[in-house]
DNA sequence: GGCGCCTGAATTTTT
DNA sequence: TTCAGGCGCC
């Protein structure tokens, strides 16, 4: 990617609408007038929605027409401002909602604008279009804005399928086979992200520059490349990147098009602007040509997604594509305490090219972040659990607890720990709804009752469950089919027909075709609700039996997403509609029930908030994450710099960071050194409580030690407490020279003595742990007996080998021994 | 055609 | 260490 300019765009000069100027971003004599002479249309009274805005939110509201730029700092009520300037146009009869489009990266981000904004309006919004970037590019592919189906303008149909990323994969690998390309040297996966990355880019095959174009499987990328795109069109599908690019291509191609989106939409909001990739930049580019009147919302110290194609650039070369643009901050923060947003402002100083921003608060200063440095990984959650716990028995809300992790692996952790305490908590993320293996199995299913030509979606499920369909006999028909130049459903019956297939394959394939003819038909006849068309298919294919009869640990929640998926169909009018919305919109974040401690990855949390955010992991190599140094320099470095301050400014009251001396990764102990960003935290703000002893006189052989060959994973810290600092330690200045080790004798040096005076039972975690009395309102603990069979949703089936109080020992058959609070398990026959 | 062993890799993730 | 995916054997 350094070798292309992403920001020469100079191809993509848009056919403009006569009259319009040729490329957006060049002033137009008296197109436009200037947009502080416009007063804005607000009656005599301001309405209601304006009040408590403060000076700049209003102004960023206020200034409807030209381009406009919002610098929106954390908590600094960015949508706020975007649903209130929404509804601000709405009210003052500026726009009907039907010339309003607002985008958004995420359905969540989508569902919440619209609800904000008809809370303020106090009616449902019709028409207006709100959505993410793909949603809204597949409406207009598909015509729902009015103007011609892009579909059509690009050799699509107008129903076409998106392609889900395990298609794409197994397309890949079929392209890829044809070619002879060795899958182990070449994966598939690299050429999904490389054709993804090149899309973000928005290249299309012929435009790709020649040096990239040979940059995979001995030079055969662009060529993969070009044939995987053929391929989708004779699927009559397109993934995920190709509904932005087959309109932006629509945009170029077809004036008249673009033209009629220009009359329709004279309104353009953009949210998390520092997200935009070149693609979405273009598009909307092209669409706001016209009106110029864009609106974009972001912040440029929040930009976390560089590594899938954001470009940070797009929000600080705005003002030279939009001349004229207003620019906007919002720098009051009604989220966190003074301390947290000195810590956080302090540390994102140290990244170079911001827009540049202050934050303030009216809160007073509150909490310093407490940084704590701990032995290993096992009492880092050790000690996040009780603090918690603390804050629980305080009267703090689970829910409005976090802890956020660099990495996924990080939570196991937490997990295990959360477990043994018995402190209810959730993992968001994880694998979304429509990626698990029940859902998309079922949606092949689905979508070859759509489209018969869905070759991938047949293949899928051709032989599942089994039906003694074998690699064999799928290549033989995917040849006929190939060779035949028809889908692989049509190239089916005709070897059907012809006798061509045998023996069990033949009574299955037969089976398997009448079936989908009588379900189509069910569907066409429109007797039943589409619903029950799905239900019968599910059932009589054999599908739901497979998982009944499955005894694993996973299948009753199979059979429970698959029974959620169906009723999620309900709210569509028809499967077509509801297959669209799977593969667009639907996502996972079912709430919890009851109030649960938050785990996520700091991704995850961008735009959340929590009263106390526990950020562990703080130490080189982990956050800052090696890979991303390594794989894009400084670059890299400033973008996880942006992650930290992403975290600490989640937290409204407290934040407490955390950092281990010793961690396994991947299978080995490895000593860690506490991550840099714990340096550039502003000490006025800060509270280094070094209390576990790690750091003392003796504890610094926990950096001396790491040097030596293998004493790792043999240190035996006290029953896994932190009690590392009672053994021999060395003394060896010289092996303490490094950076990590100086950064981490200075910070030892700044740590508050008195705060370790006053707390000596924090030394000893272990001790701690055991004085503590873990309260859990949980009566079903004396309900289990030695030998009950029971079921946890982490673990799987076991059986109890002890109880004590409210916690079982249990031997899981998969997961091996634990020790846990009995309410996390159920008896065997309740799963 | 299915199961089981072995090998290699192992951030972040929306749509 | 753990997990997924590929390959080879039954």
């Amino acid at each position: 990617m350094p070798d292309h300019d992403p920001f020469d765009l100079s191809h993509f000069d848009a056919p403009a609408p006569a009259g319009a100027p040729a490329a957006a971003g060049e002033p137009v004599p008296g197109s436009e007038p200037a947009r502080a002479s416009v007063p804005p249309a607000v009656p005599q009274s301001p309405p209601a929605y304006l009040d408590g805005l403060n000076p700049p939110q209003r102004q960023a509201i206020e200034a409807l027409d030209g381009p406009v730029l919002v610098l929106a700092g954390a908590g600094t009520g960015k949508t706020r401002v975007l649903t209130t300037r929404i509804a601000h146009l709405i009210a003052t009869g500026r726009a009907g909602p039907g010339q309003i489009l607002a985008v958004t990266f995420t359905n969540k981000a989508a569902r919440e604008m619209t609800e904000r904004v008809e809370a303020l309006l106090g009616r449902p919004i019709g028409g207006m279009a709100i959505g993410t970037f793909h949603a809204i590019c597949a409406r207009m592919m598909r015509g729902v804005y009015g103007a011609t189906p892009g579909a059509g303008l690009v050799g699509l149909d107008r129903n076409f399928t998106i392609l889900d990323p395990d298609d794409q994969i197994r397309l890949l690998k079929q392209l890829m086979a044809a070619e002879g390309v060795d899958e182990k040297r070449w994966p598939a996966r690299a050429l999904a992200g490389l054709i993804d990355r090149w899309k973000n880019r928005a290249l299309t095959p012929d435009r790709l520059p020649e040096a990239e174009a040979h940059g995979f499987a001995n030079g055969l990328g662009g060529r993969l490349y070009g044939q995987y795109q053929a391929r989708l069109k004779t699927l009559n599908a397109c993934d995920f990147g190709d509904l932005l690019l087959h309109m932006i291509t629509v945009f170029q191609n077809h004036a008249d098009v673009l033209g009629d989106y220009h009359r329709r939409f004279r309104y353009l909001l953009v949210d998390e602007y520092q997200d935009t990739n070149v693609a979405q930049y273009l598009w909307l580019r092209l669409l706001a040509q016209d009106s110029k009147n864009i609106c974009c919302v972001g912040d440029d110290d929040q930009s976390i997604y560089g590594w899938r194609g954001a470009e940070v650039g797009n929000i600080l070369r705005f003002e030279r594509d939009f001349p004229g643009a207003q620019v906007i901050r919002l720098e009051q923060n009604y989220r966190s305490t003074g301390n947290i947003l000195g810590a956080a402002s302090g540390l994102i100083a140290a990244n170079e090219g911001r827009m540049g921003k202050t934050l303030w608060t009216e809160a007073g200063a509150g909490d310093a972040v407490v940084v704590r440095g701990v032995w290993d990984a096992e009492e880092e959650a050790r000690q996040i659990g009780d603090e918690i716990e603390d804050l629980q028995r305080e009267g703090l809300a689970l829910d409005r607890v976090a802890v956020l992790v660099r990495a996924g692996f990080q939570t196991r952790e937490f997990e295990d720990r959360f477990i043994t305490l018995g402190l209810p908590y959730r993992v968001v993320g994880g694998p979304r709804f429509y990626e698990r293996r029940e859902i998309r199995d079922a949606m092949a299913y689905f979508r070859l009752l759509v489209q018969p030509s869905d070759d991938l979606a047949l293949e899928r499920i051709i032989n599942v469950p089994r039906r003694g369909i074998g690699k064999a006999t799928l290549q033989a028909l995917n040849a006929a089919a190939r060779a035949e130049g028809v889908p692989l459903m049509v190239a089916i019956d005709r070897q059907l027909r012809a006798g061509a297939v045998k023996g069990r394959a033949r009574t299955a394939l037969t089976q398997l075709l009448t079936d989908f003819a009588r379900w189509r038909e069910l569907l066409d006849a429109g007797e039943h609700r589409h619903t029950e068309v799905a239900e019968i298919v599910l059932d009589e294919s054999g599908y739901l039996a497979m998982w009944q009869a499955d005894t694993s640990v996973e299948a009753p929640g199979r059979i429970e997403n698959l029974q959620e998926l169906i009723q999620a169909m309900a709210e569509f009018d028809n499967l077509a509609g509801f297959l669209e919305h799977i593969a667009l919109v639907m996502d996972n974040d079912r709430q919890a029930d009851g109030a649960a401690v938050t785990i996520m990855t700091l991704h995850g949390a961008k735009g959340l908030e929590f009263d106390t955010v526990f950020l562990p992991g703080w130490e080189e190599g982990v956050f800052p994450n090696q890979r991303a140094i390594d794989e894009s320099g400084l670059k890299g470095l400033e973008e996880e710099r942006r992650l930290a301050y992403v975290g600490i400014t989640r937290a409204k009251r407290r934040a407490r960071i955390y950092h281990a001396g010793n961690r396994q990764v991947f299978g080995k102990w490895q000593s860690q050194i506490p991550s840099r960003f714990l340096d550039e935290l502003p000490e006025d703000h800060v509270e280094m409580a070094a209390d576990t002893g790690l750091y003392g006189a003796q504890g610094g052989m926990a950096w001396g030690r790491s040097y030596e060959a293998g004493a790792w994973g043999r240190m035996d810290a006290g029953a896994g407490g932190s009690g590392g600092a009672g053994s021999a330690g060395h003394g060896d200045a010289g092996r303490h020279a490094g950076p990590g080790w100086q950064r981490m004798a200075r910070r030892e040096a700044r740590a508050n003595p008195f705060d370790r005076d006053q707390k000596p039972a924090a030394r000893g975690t272990t001790l701690d742990l055991r004085a503590r009395k873990v309260t859990v309102q949980d009566s079903a603990a004396a309900s289990y007996d030695q030998g009950d069979r029971v079921f946890s949703d982490k673990f799987g089936y076991g059986t109890v080998t002890a109880t004590d109080g409210n916690k079982v020992t249990v031997a899981f058959d998969k997961a091996g021994e634990k020790r846990l609070v009995a309410s996390y398990v159920r008896p065997a026959d309740q799963a």
